[in-house]
DNA sequence: GCCGTTTTCGGCCCGACTGTTTTCAGTCG
């Protein structure tokens, strides 16, 4: 059994315990060792053999006897247990919004429901309110909460988030009574999926009506969900839920802090806190209740902004996109946080097409917008033969776009365009062009857009296959993943990026819009595993090319440098470095 | 169930909003 199908057992037994009513610490010990384990890079199973499982951070004895089970025997005595005593209807119920495990539990109890269509039809009957904590509006909230939960999936791909949330605070920015205000929660963390979308502002108390009102009907609200003083929730048009939340200007970078999360980056900080003698919330520092027990109690800081408050905690600055609890705290202690990799930093691009193929634009009109947004140079990647869907090129016109480019290139000065082509991986692994063609490009860009429904062990060995080839250097959109609707087709990454650093071959960042498919963790492992990760927009279109910056805010949040970024380096840098991967 | 800068017990982050209450539990982030 695989890491993310361990994690995943993990992550049920501790929602089968809250709705059993157990120790919530217990259930939330279960919670933080399958996101341990989801965050493994290293191979399970080798973790499980060497017995360093138990070593894991939030893994102690009994939950790695689960673990171990689980990797040797593909299944656990404790989890089928829990299953037995706890309908599994009822784990369905805990993602519809508002349903935690007290009421499905409740509900279990005293109507008998087991599921979601159980709930919809007794809440449709009137049933719910006639029970003791629920009412009227508890039942609207259900039937409102399911239909929402049958119709989206409740996340979206971080550019289209992204979209939404600036336009909400773009709006709220306009108004003079905004102070500071800032995307907050996973967008400003960069995850390639996003829950919801935070805003957080301070603003004076006496205009926080005013700024609230706007807010709850700002045009693309479709609907309000909560509406407080300081608080407010509201779904927007597409399906994205949105909250604002209100502070003074004193309150706002602990509030800003705060928003931006991840969970478990704030519970550490708070644990630090604690050890300093403070009890940190979304407001400030204050003195822990029985700080005198728990250490000395110092003097309270005022903070200015997010710095002061790491600086206040003797740590460095943390960018947001490092705050998973996934190491940053000890490195910003140490002092050793990365040097990100920023947008600025990007000199050009490999992965996009033209009007040869299924592209929009033609040639010039691409090399016009690298050049607006001040690039050095452009790399083409036009489909090959065998991508009849996308317009793939026959050897003829791979010779006339060569010859194209040639002609080009002699009429730019400080200018490059690179000859590429994004090659189709055969469902045998063996590529789409002959070696005779594939010599006749600066590089190859490879990807998999046929029989997406292999095993995960025959697409790996496909893909690593390929990626072998002597004129590959590098792999195009890694996990096929095209929308959030559609899964990624199976494959193991971390032996993908392991083969990666044997071949000296590249990885990309695929920065398209509904093609952001590169999480964070694997970028991670592939900075590890000294793997170079090229950002690459996949454009189609002149104005597709700015997508890069999606894929930098993946790349910063996998701890990318600027040199783990190919195209980062100037035009001549990668002419070395295309040439030193074929050879 | 996990953990340890007062360690093998006794904590485990903290506050807003909602809906149901008449002082609070549940959910969410």
């Amino acid at each position: 059994m695989n890491k993310n199908a361990v994690a995943a057992i993990l992550e049920e037994m501790g929602s089968l315990l809250e709705l059993q009513g157990a120790n919530p610490f217990k259930a939330r010990a279960f919670y933080t060792a399958a996101r341990t384990i989801e965050g493994l890079t290293r191979d399970l199973q080798g973790v499980v053999e060497s017995g360093e499982i138990a070593d894991q951070k939030g893994i102690g004895k009994s939950i790695a006897a689960i673990v171990t089970e689980l990797v040797t025997t593909g299944r656990s005595r404790e989890h089928a247990e829990l299953r037995a005593a706890v309908p599994g209807g009822l784990l369905e119920m805990l993602k519809i919004q508002g349903m935690g495990p007290k009421k499905a539990k409740i509900l279990y109890e005293k109507l008998q429901i087991k599921g979601v269509d159980d709930l919809e039809k007794a809440a449709r009957a009137g049933r719910l309110a006639t029970l003791e904590g629920f009412g009227q509006k508890s039942q609207e909230n259900i039937l409102r909460g399911i239909e929402s939960y049958r119709t989206s999936s409740g996340r979206s791909l971080y550019p289209a988030a992204a979209e939404a949330g600036e336009a909400v605070l773009a709006s709220l920015r306009s108004l003079k009574e905004v102070q500071r205000s800032e995307l907050a929660g996973s967008i400003r963390r960069k995850k390639e999926v996003i829950g919801d979308v935070d805003i957080v502002l301070s603003a004076r108390d006496n205009h926080r009506a005013r700024i609230m009102e706007a807010f709850v009907t700002h045009p693309r609200v479709e609907r309000v969900v909560a509406r407080g003083e300081t608080k407010s929730s509201v779904m927007l048009a597409g399906g994205i839920a949105c909250d604002l939340r209100i502070v003074t200007d004193e309150e706002y970078p602990f509030a800003l802090h705060y928003f931006t999360g991840s969970k478990e980056h704030n519970v550490a900080m708070r644990s630090r806190a604690l050890r300093f003698g403070w009890s940190l919330n979304e407001y400030g520092f204050s003195k822990a209740a029985g700080g005198e027990k728990r250490g000395k109690a110092r003097r309270m800081v005022r903070c200015a902004s997010e710095a002061d408050i790491y600086a206040a905690l003797e740590l460095a600055f943390v960018p947001p996109e490092l705050r998973e609890n996934a190491g940053e705290l000890e490195a910003a202690e140490e002092g050793t946080l990365p040097e990100l990799v920023e947008e600025k930093d990007i000199r050009g691009t490999f992965h996009c097409h033209t009007d040869y193929s299924d592209g929009v634009n033609t040639l010039e009109e691409m090399v016009q917008a690298a050049r607006a947004l001040g690039w050095r140079y452009l790399g083409i990647g036009d489909h090959s033969k065998g991508a009849a869907y996308a317009g793939g090129l026959s050897a003829e016109r791979v010779r006339d776009q060569c010859r194209h480019i040639d002609r080009l290139n002699a009429s730019l000065k400080d200018f490059t365009v690179f000859k590429g082509t994004e090659c189709d991986i055969l469902p045998s692994g063996e590529l789409d062009w002959p070696d005779r063609v594939l010599a006749s490009f600066d590089y190859v860009v490879i990807s998999v857009h046929s029989s997406f429904k292999m095993s995960e062990a025959d697409m790996t060995r496909r893909i690593i296959r390929a990626l072998k080839h002597r004129y590959v250097t590098m792999l195009g959109h890694p996990t096929g993943r095209l929308l959030l609707s559609r899964e990624a087709y199976p494959v193991d990454m971390v032996k993908v990026i392991d083969a990666a650093a044997d071949y000296g071959k590249m990885i990309e960042i695929n920065a398209h819009p509904m093609r952001l498919d590169l999480d964070w963790r694997l970028v991670r492992y592939a900075r590890e595993k000294k793997v170079l990760v090229p950002i690459n927009p996949d454009a189609h279109t002149t104005d597709g090319l700015a997508d890069v910056r999606h894929g930098v805010g993946i790349a910063r949040k996998g701890w990318l440098r600027k040199g783990d970024v190919p195209n980062t380096r100037s035009a001549a840098e990668v002419t070395k470095l295309f040439a030193s991967i074929r050879s």
